[in-house]
RNA sequence: GGGAGAUUAGCUCAGUUGGUUCAGAGCACCUCGUUUACACCGAGGGGGUCGGGGGUUCGAGCCCCUCAUCUCCCA
């Protein structure tokens, strides 16, 4: 006996091991048409959170679409080294032993770093599997492993070159605590209270002060200008002045530049330009001298002199007290301040001038712009291409070296201020020979840096088929077919990788981009480890099944669009799965007798389901050309639920102890299997035990490979008559509600002559259908209008409900009374709109044909109603 | 400060070139129900001036203007 409740644990993963087992998930070259995808590669240091369960949920409903399709589908997993991340999480695990970076050589560092991506970095791709992600598990890639290391390699060596790649002093974010530049991108910018001090600067050789405000006192010893607006009347007669940096006693000049704000504090600005990128604008602009008062870990330099070696944070404390003490604050304000932090230490990000690597962005950037803009690469939703345009239209230089060890090193080797670039060291060194014949490999000096992570990222399309070297998988596999990636990386990655694929291969890496939303809770924050609004993914799959929460993350996700995750999600999914496990039981419950030969009723029943699943395929075609993932399972959801449970299988269900003709089984199970392939691609694990429940398969016979149902034809007027069926039911359970009559009590019906209804009548099962769903004694067509009983209007047909018992006319007749208002409105504006001159010749001939005939219906149920009222008018006064 | 997007039922959202009885879905809610697939259920039901105002049109949730509120991106 199968348990009345659906138990995901064991039958999920039953079946992916039976999947793995077959190599389903493999894909090889072949003659078939290629679907491929390549996995945004999760960092390696990660556990699945709920964004990860959205992105990789639809990219395995996509594949396994596509392979049910007949395409032979491939999905490429794999994970990123995630330098600053990961090197973080090394040296934390190193100081845990007791162990200093800084007492480490770099090759003993990596090995440590190893050893710990070798033990932790498969986890989220073990995760991945629970949530029956169907990746080429053989084709698993590393950013950092040989293949996708020598792209890298490769791809720097070239574009330096091409010239497109150079090294240059400019003002980066600097992270003192990770002692490594970060991109835009990684730095967070918040609110934060602070303090604004007005510090006066003495005027040289006068008495006047001119008063400054900043929030940032401890950069005073790196001043090396003060600036005012050239506008500014106040200040008009400093031209040419100098003033005294207070305690550091330098002699620095006043100068005019119309970046100040005037508004801002006292419209007198200090400049610094070693430690604020506005500031170094103006000192290139005006040839200020640079002051770098801090060293790479943000404690005060030798240039400072003062408080040399100590924090900037603890010396913002003590030259405040400094000022103060000095007599050299004005005031002091509270003040909020927009303040960056490092997206991974959490530590204040420092503008500092350093010595990059670069990206010459302009040099790549135009055919990424283009195959965006003119849909060869093609973004959902559309909306996003502004963004991307805005971006490549304004974009900048590339920073791509990091100050870490884990990461792919940048094959730059220097003799003295000579620099090499070369695929290997000894291609270096013939080189630097060529120009020095004398040097050794022991006078090159290799760069101490490593590069992004992006760096390895944006050529991920390319490298996982190992594209630099062997054109063979590549040929085939791309350009991929679909990316599916979250658009807060779209400058970061995306656009990046449109840029390198035309680079290197002269083609778009992907021919399309679904952006998904971000997961936010239900109050619309952020899923973030810092609030603890994450739920557990494994729990999840754990409380709810896969299939659960796969339905969760897609019920409610509109491309694009946010997710409002709520576990209530998750539990109708989980419900979902019940349903159709209880159907499942009692499909599978059924005795067959061969002698019962299939009425009229099953007949129809089984062509509407067919009809409406040719129509269904039709929908959930359109959706997925689209995205429009969540329309198309929530189409199939109802389906499945409404048509298919509530409506057909109570048609054809057997009476108490009857058997059921071998055909309707049949054809019963025949419509679950098809529902079983329309559901795989989002439910994969239930859908496959319900496929073997089923019915005895043949080996290789599973649901993960059956044919996924083709739009098809279908005939629009039989659906219609079942729905005018379904309609005619409900108005006669409603009559049985309102009135308390019992669903078991049968009634008799009538409906009153008319071409429609003789129709219906015609349409062979359909009086069968609704005798047997509404507990009907009979149906009848009568010309008589005047039977004892409770009229309803079905479509425009007038039938009656045959009642002996007392009834409350009253409210029948309030009821009725209120339906004939609205439809005495409804016809008044359909005639106001035909009567309009304009209306009839301006409006297409359709458009008039049908305001036509919804005046001739609404006619129609108001001589009904009128008719009924009148009815029950004389029963009240007989 | 510049740009983009949004505002439809209690909540989350559909609504595809303006034209069916078009104001919809799911969830939530209310009433009834333990009839042998399922209470993780069944049957039925109520609920919205489509953010406000103005305009174009025979006709506007949809197009235009304006105001309000919110979100995001860039600086």
């Amino acid at each position: 006996m199968i348990s009345s409740r659906y138990n995901p644990s064991e039958i999920e993963s039953k079946w992916y091991q039976h999947w793995m087992d077959r190599q389903y998930f493999h894909s090889e070259p072949d003659h078939r048409e290629s679907y491929s995808i390549v996995i945004p590669p999760p960092n390696v240091t990660g556990v699945l959170h709920m964004g990860h369960m959205l992105n990789n949920t639809i990219q395995d409903i996509l594949i396994r679409k596509a392979r049910m399709d007949g395409k032979n589908a491939c999905w490429v997993p794999g994970t990123d080294h995630a330098s600053i991340a990961t090197e973080a999480k090394v040296v934390k695990m190193l100081r845990e032993k007791g162990i200093k970076k800084g007492d480490l050589t770099r090759e003993q560092f990596l090995e440590y770093a190893w050893e710990w991506k070798e033990k932790y970095g498969g986890i989220i791709l073990e995760q991945l599997q629970k949530l029956g992600a169907s990746c080429d598990w053989e084709r698993t890639a590393f950013t950092m492993d040989e293949v996708r290391s020598e792209g890298v390699i490769k791809v720097f060596v070239d574009l330096f070159n091409k010239g497109k790649l150079y090294r240059g002093k400019r003002m980066v974010n600097w992270d003192p605590e990770a002692k490594t530049v970060l991109s835009n991108e990684e730095v967070i910018y918040s609110m934060e209270q602070s303090r604004l001090f007005h510090v006066k600067y003495k005027i040289e050789g006068s008495d006047e002060y001119l008063v400054v405000a900043t929030t940032r006192p401890e950069t005073i010893p790196g001043d090396t200008a003060v600036a005012v607006h050239p506008d500014d009347p106040r200040y008009a007669h400093l031209l040419g002045k100098h003033v005294i940096v207070p305690l550091i006693g330098r002699i620095v000049p006043i100068i005019m530049d119309s970046y100040v704000d005037m508004e801002f504090g006292t419209g007198a600005l200090k400049v610094t330009p070693a430690h604020d990128t506005n500031d170094y604008e103006i000192g290139k602009r005006h040839q200020l001298e640079i002051v770098d008062v801090f060293n790479e870990d943000g404690t005060m330099s030798p240039e400072a002199a003062i408080y040399v070696g100590e924090d900037r944070f603890v010396v913002r404390k003590k030259f405040a007290k400094d000022l103060e003490a000095g007599g050299h604050v004005d005031k002091i304000e509270d003040y909020q301040n927009n303040v960056g932090r490092s997206e991974r230490t959490n530590s204040v990000v420092e503008p500092r001038l350093s010595l990059q690597w670069y990206v010459d962005m302009k040099a790549l950037g135009g055919p990424a712009l283009d195959a965006v803009m003119n849909d060869e690469v093609e973004f959902f939703p559309k909306n996003q291409k502004n963004i991307y345009r805005h971006w490549m239209e304004n974009i900048k230089d590339w920073c791509i070296s990091r100050q870490l060890w884990w990461g792919h090193r940048i094959p730059a080797y220097y003799v003295g201020d000579d620099v090499f670039v070369a695929e290997s060291a000894q291609q270096a060194l013939n080189q630097a020979q060529a120009k020095y014949p004398s040097i050794s490999m022991s006078d090159l000096r290799q760069d101490e840096d490593v590069l992004d992570t992006w760096f390895s990222s944006w050529l991920w399309p390319i490298t996982v088929f190992d594209g630099f070297k062997d054109k063979k998988q590549l040929d085939y596999y791309y350009p991929t077919s679909v990316l599916v990636t979250g658009w807060d990386i779209i400058f970061l990655w995306v656009a990046r990788m449109v840029m390198a694929g035309y680079e290197w291969e002269g083609k778009r890496p992907f021919d399309h981009v679904y952006f998904t939303g971000m997961v936010r809770d239900k109050q619309r924050r952020k899923m973030s480890k810092s609030l603890g609004n994450s739920p557990d993914a494994l729990q999840l799959i754990e409380d709810f099944g896969a299939d659960g929460v796969r339905f969760g993350m897609m019920a409610c996700s509109p491309a694009g669009g946010d997710l409002l995750f709520d576990d209530k999600l998750c539990e109708q999914g989980r419900n979902f799965s019940n349903k159709i496990w209880n159907a499942l039981r009692l499909v599978d419950g059924w005795e067959t007798d061969p002698s019962l030969v299939a009425g009229e009723a099953d007949r129809l029943a089984y062509q509407w389901m067919q009809d409406k699943l040719s129509s269904l395929a039709v929908d959930i075609d359109k959706n997925f050309k689209e995205y429009r993932l969540s329309e198309a399972l929530m189409s199939i959801y109802t389906f499945i639920w409404s048509d298919f449970c509530s409506w057909y299988l109570e048609m054809v269900k057997p009476g108490f102890e009857s058997k059921i003709p071998l055909s309707t089984k049949e054809n019963t199970i025949s419509l679950f299997s098809s529902i079983c392939s329309l559901l795989h691609p989002f439910m994969p694990f239930i859908t496959e035990e319900i496929w073997h429940v089923l019915q005895h398969r043949n080996n290789g016979d599973d649901c993960i490979l059956s044919h996924y149902p083709k739009p098809a034809d279908y005939s629009q007027t039989l659906i219609d008559r079942v729905e005018q069926a379904k309609e005619m039911i409900t108005n006669i359970r409603d009559i049985r509600n309102k009135n308390g009559i019992k669903m078991m009590d049968k009634l008799e019906v009538y409906i009153i002559q008319s071409e429609r209804s003789e129709a219906l009548f015609n349409q062979s099962g359909w009086k069968e259908i609704c005798i047997k769903s509404a507990n009907l004694s009979d149906i009848t067509i009568t010309t008589d209008e005047n039977v004892a009983g409770i009229g309803f209007i079905s479509g425009t047909e007038k039938c009656i409900v045959a009642i002996n018992q007392e009834l409350d006319i009253d409210a029948q007749m309030e009821e009725k009374t209120k339906e004939l208002q609205y439809q005495l409105g409804f016809v008044a504006s359909v005639e106001a709109k035909l009567n309009n001159e304009r209306f009839v010749s301006g409006a297409p001939a359709a458009v008039v044909e049908k305001e036509k005939a919804k005046l001739a219906d609404g006619q129609e149920r108001i001589k009904i109603l009128k008719d009924d009222l009148a009815r029950l008018e004389e029963m009240k006064n007989a």
